[in-house]
DNA sequence: CGGTCTTTTGATGATACTCAACATTGGTGG
DNA sequence: CCACCAATGTTGAGTATCATCAAAAGACCG
């Protein structure tokens, strides 16, 4: 268990794992120093919830190591996932005194923090800091509208395989991609899936299950899956390149309802 | 018909509708000035597409006057609505290259545009442009996310109640809330209703209806309604601070699976 | 080996989608 | 001014998908 005992003994930045893509990948050596001197690392257990919504939270920070999620919650218990954080994920808005969302630890986790106010004072004099923390939030932004069209339109099925091809193209850099397949291993349990997807759990283990009976996953010790073809999975997902030739004018009679499933 | 001529003979930032709230709300007078000479103005009739997504985009701009949503679209033609664009809001990823996703405009629109390579560069040497954009990329994050929520969890009724009462918080600033209640306009077709739910255009008309007849609403002219009761309607939406106490730690069993409706 | 937690599977039902017909609206031209 | 048309919106009937409730099977751990 190697990865689950995470020896934090770098306190300078430069070798930190996420010094390449956290808030402070375009800041020199120059403006790590006083970086340097005002952070903090912060872990917590797998399974425990780091900020609650609606506290008050007087720090930002990014992951280090480990997986977290943000969530929402309506009054009466429904819950969303709205945020994947892996290592290099931002947490917090500078500007907002309190939380806007549950952030929980999906494993064990390492943050790198930063009290909120020597932070904005910082980043007004750093625009490395501020460049870095803007594309940060645009690519967030895309990839929060990217789910928005899964939430909003895909079917059950094709929501768990752009799932699993989300995480398989996140773990492809790691994991060469082998000619006989891709092997991943899924970091979150049904339930957590669910929320991600806006499912329930029952419905996310039957597509499982379904996808491999169709043969495009293949399941080994219930978190760890195979890919044979990744472009079969690709085509499950939905998401693919317009079958056919792109359809942009023309007869409108020809552009199938928003709706249309299949 | 007056909104529907825009004249724009505001050829300085300074009468400009969006100084307050837009990308260069931050800026003063001295930086306003470079920013005046790059911009120009340009306008999309109702119903037009802007961009295409994936075509190259070689500009940026915020909305002056009108509407415009975002959407995206899957091979065979489900549409999913991924954001509005109202006045100040801003169109455009600095470096990308190419469009993410559809913009059209729903009403006619008059835009404030600046190229993109100068106004990256410009953003480098403006802190003020730089935070500005940060503020409304995190507010725009936050609204997506909330949306999310919306998308995956909440029913098909809620979902019309949400609409309803984020339109109408909009313009409550403008239309003051009399005590006899507020009246709004719906600027969007059902169609389009239908894409930013996540519905079908005839579930949207039947859920209008059903709020009608239960009073929640009052319908006139289609386009335009009545909110009778404030409160009524943010119930109905399902989004309210919990009924009960917080649950927030205790006995596991008491909380509540997280797709439970009602 | 019993306990709890996670996951799977089954039976049933509700919500929202599909297909279809009809009503309303707004604009155009006779 | 009214008839007509196209676009938009409403309503109905039947159905598919996914949620709910329930129970059993696997996993994990002391």
């Amino acid at each position: 268990m190697d990865q689950m005992t995470p020896c934090f003994n770098y306190h300078d930045c430069e070798n930190c794992p996420i010094r390449e893509r956290g808030v402070c990948a375009r800041c020199d050596d120059r403006e790590l120093v006083p970086l340097n001197e005002i952070k903090y690392y912060r872990s917590y257990e797998a399974g425990q919830t780091m900020v609650w919504s609606g506290d008050a939270m007087d720090f930002v920070g990014s992951v280090v190591t480990g997986i977290a999620t943000l969530t929402q919650t309506l009054g009466d218990g429904r819950r969303q996932m709205v945020g994947l954080l892996l290592p290099s994920d931002f947490v917090g808005h500078p500007g907002r005194a309190c939380a806007a969302y549950d952030v929980t630890a999906t494993t064990d986790i390492v943050m790198c923090c930063v009290r909120k106010k020597p932070f904005e004072d910082m980043m007004l004099q750093t625009p490395h800091l501020l460049q870095r923390l803007l594309e940060i939030t645009l690519d967030e932004l895309d990839a929060s509208r990217e789910w928005m069209l899964l939430l909003g339109r895909k079917t059950a099925r094709e929501k768990i395989a752009s799932l699993i091809s989300i995480i398989a193209r996140r773990d492809a850099s790691a994991h060469a991609a082998g000619s006989g397949g891709v092997t991943i291993a899924l970091p979150l349990s049904r339930e957590a899936m669910a929320d991600y997807l806006g499912l329930t759990l029952e419905t996310v283990s039957r597509q499982i299950s379904a996808l491999k009976h169709d043969q495009v996953i293949v399941i080994e010790r219930k978190r760890r899956i195979t890919i044979p073809d990744m472009d079969r999975l690709l085509e499950e997902a939905g998401d693919d390149t317009d079958g056919g030739m792109p359809v942009r004018e023309g007869d409108p009679k020809l552009v199938p309802r928003s709706s249309a499933r299949q």
